[in-house]
DNA sequence: TTCCATTTTTAGATAAGACTAAAAATAAAA
DNA sequence: TTTTATTTTTAGTCTTATCTAAAAATGGAA
């Protein structure tokens, strides 16, 4: 249905549309890319032809709905692969998106009903960001700082926003990576500092590590 | 490492140097692959610059070791995922084709590595094709007629050699597919006929019968 | 052995997707 | 409002893998 390149580059302009609202730039996706502006022209041009996107020269492109689907799915089978790629093959979460990359562009659409059915339907892949449905609808889960999570909610780690050793280290001696359910038990008004749960275990953390925690809400 | 078209090329010569030994002649190829002989001598001396095989001019190919290892490694490939689609994902063997057509081509060692062991490294593809170990050697097991094996001896149905539709419902009726495991129990002398087992199921079969299945015997 | 049919190769073209260099449009600064 | 800097596009090349048409080599038949 679509070359490769073709994928890649509705992949890219999805993301940057997501990051940034709006029209997306050709420098942008050149850089996103890894790129040369006059490439991005070209295939621009090409993806507004077949009505995948709305070019409007020196200004920049704009995903049609059309080509948001197409987007959403590729990004669909990407995060499916890296799920089975890491339930079920064993590769730590931070191996897969070269061979997911790869596998991403596999033509089956049958192939991905029954992948998802295989792997229990997951709503996140390993790095903790939503799958997108088979309609090409993003559950648009707000991404929080830890410490703005109320009580009694719970969300997956998407991210961090410190990313010293120590903090890393601190991080993995609780065993909380990306892609960790967090749970919040409890949460102090006078120190914002919080009970909450990972895994099996439950712990005490301060409100300064909560502040460098980014959370998706499920 | 290698092209997608490269990889095609190499498995397509495979597979004819392994029906007719010798020389791969170029309209073989081209046949073999539904492209133009003159896409054929391009792509081969391609690959012979690359020492992939070795080419004389009028001819024909003859792959090197290095090619060999290549072109069974895809093969490889093609057959593991063949395995995963009908034994994970319940596809039906005869629907697995195109989509590890496409699978193949994913480069990663530590993939197939994995995807392997998770499968159990399974000795045969679901139509009873034997996979190649990682070292690209492939278990030459000579194609017999069923009639030809001796008591006691098993083996996995690779084909037939009538394609009635009586026959092909016969075999459906007794559970007989590409791909299953049958073990001779006896053979009479006399007739040729014989007692065979399919799964659990035991029962005689005519000489005539036993005359038109294929096995590769393990 | 010469001729003819078949096979194979060469030459030249095309399409996709990338690049470089130069031109054109837009945005920012004086 | 000019001038300058930045961004974007155009024009022209390159590579990979195809194709068609024509030329060359091979092998069998007369």
């Amino acid at each position: 249905m679509f070359t490769l390149a073709e994928e890649n580059y509705l992949k890219a302009i999805f993301h940057l549309e997501n990051e940034n609202l709006g029209e997306v730039s050709t420098n942008a996706i050149a850089e996103s890319m890894e790129t040369k502006p006059s490439s991005v022209t070209d295939m621009v041009q090409k993806l507004a032809e077949k009505k995948l996107l709305v070019y409007k020269r020196y200004k920049g492109a704009q995903l049609t709905e059309k080509g948001r689907k197409v987007a959403a799915n590729v990004i669909r089978k990407h995060r499916l692969w890296e799920v089975f790629l890491v339930e079920k093959l064993n590769f730590h979460w931070d191996e897969v998106h070269e061979i997911a990359e790869q596998l991403e562009h596999i033509q089956s659409e049958e192939l991905i009903t029954r992948l998802d059915k295989f792997l229990g339907s997951p709503d996140f892949d390993p790095h903790g960001d939503p799958i997108p449905d088979k309609h090409g609808i993003l559950k648009r889960t707000e991404k929080k700082l830890l410490s703005e999570v109320e009580k009694s909610q719970k969300g997956v780690c998407v991210g961090v926003k410190e990313s010293s050793t120590e903090f890393l280290q601190y991080l993995d001696k609780k065993k909380i990576s990306i892609g960790t359910k967090i749970t919040v038990l409890g949460k102090e008004f006078f120190d914002g500092s919080m009970v909450i749960q990972v895994g099996k275990d439950q712990f005490f953390i301060s409100n300064k590590i909560a502040e460098n925690i980014y959370l998706q809400t499920i």
